[in-house]
DNA sequence: ATAAAGTTTAACCAAACAGTTAAAAACAAA
DNA sequence: TTTGTTTTTAACTGTTTGGTTAAACTTTAT
């Protein structure tokens, strides 16, 4: 039995390595630009064994776009519909966000390329029940609405604050190389550096901008 | 001479057809996803005289990506780094911003996944000297340190205020495909009230955000 | 030892694709 | 009419690509 888990260990080794490097090769290619050799190559296989895998490119690519979207969208659902105070949110947000997009860099520019060249495989793959159950704007709408009337905060159209809330923490991920270029910050240290800064500054940015 | 000139402006007609249907498809499809014949027939043309205008796909795409980043990063560096006073920049920069991309709403989500996939192109493109001619971040720099000092404004980190502005106005149309999900606005009028609305709360928004 | 699953090798196929070619047709200019 | 340019037609070339196949080899489990 301990070798059946080895053996299974060792399967889902391979095929771990295969999907490591398709997320790789996908994220800074997408769909059109990758190739399957690539993927081989970078996984250190050979491309029937790939195939041997994955029967066919759309079906790993599904796999590498189905985790990207299940890494970002649930938990900003979740952190955005939930019941914390307004202000408390928002800290917690910027932080999470900005620490798994650390750790995800490449999935902003790769989920945003892909939504826009194929609209219809979000729709297919978010069961619109999903969307109306955990109502971002709503719970949101409710929440400066009392912020609001209790003179905590200026009033802000809810879709607005949404999505600036999220813009702020994405973009300078998926503009990474041209904000490197014009803000002259080559380094790959730098750029993390940016962004630690940013996790500083942008929480305080965000409250003063709804103060009244 | 008269007849001449409809000579060329029959030609430049077809090369502007041309031109146009390229930007359209590879705007959606990026270069990878772009295919040759598709581009013939938008343009209502056969691929033969699409080789015999613009000899390669290559060249053909650097038309339309030049014309991109042409359209977008002249007008944010002269926006940023003249010497208009900080509060009248911001509301300029947003109008001025988000008119231009209801015009091109397509251009972020093209360039920001051809400068991912191909960081190169872009600093091909800007020769240094037009960077360092325009320091942005200096500029940004000074005005913030004489705003902050007069009382005016808060103290902000240049980078960070910089790609906050550049946020708040290209992102939405780089998500725009999951924005119309996410907030319900299906339609192409939805999403261009909400355009609209968000260029009256965005320089609020940013000018309180500063505020001491 | 034997069977089963994982892995490699190498050749192969069919489709898609960028790009070419040459001849004919359409058109406008002289 | 003649001349030169633009446009079409249609077939074609060469390459890349996703995907397959079959046989051999390796590893692991029983």
């Amino acid at each position: 039995m301990t070798k059946k888990k080895e053996q299974m260990a060792e399967g889902q080794d391979t095929e771990k390595k295969i999907l490591a490097a398709a997320r790789r090769v996908f994220h800074r290619r997408g769909f059109a630009g990758a190739r399957m050799q690539e993927i081989a190559d970078e996984a250190m296989i050979n491309k029937a064994l790939l195939h041997y895998y994955f029967r066919s490119k759309e079906q790993l690519f599904e796999h590498v776009f189905r985790e990207a979207i299940g890494y970002t969208l649930p938990m900003v659902m979740q952190t955005l519909s939930s019941e914390v105070p307004l202000e408390e949110k928002i800290e917690k947000f910027v932080h999470s966000y900005l620490d798994m997009l650390t750790e995800h860099p490449y999935i902003p520019a790769f989920v945003l390329h892909e939504i826009n060249t194929e609209p219809g495989r979000l729709l297919s793959m978010l069961p619109i029940g999903q969307i109306s159950e955990c109502d971002i704007p709503g719970v949101l709408a409710r929440q400066i609405d009392v912020a609001a009337s209790e003179g905590r905060i200026r009033a802000i159209p809810p879709r607005q604050f949404i999505t600036s809330l999220i813009s702020l923490c994405v973009f300078p991920f998926a503009a990474r190389p041209l904000l490197q270029i014009v803000l002259s910050m080559q380094g790959e240290e730098e750029f993390a550096a940016f962004i630690q800064e940013r996790k500083k500054t942008l929480v305080p940015f965000i409250l003063n901008a709804l103060r009244p």
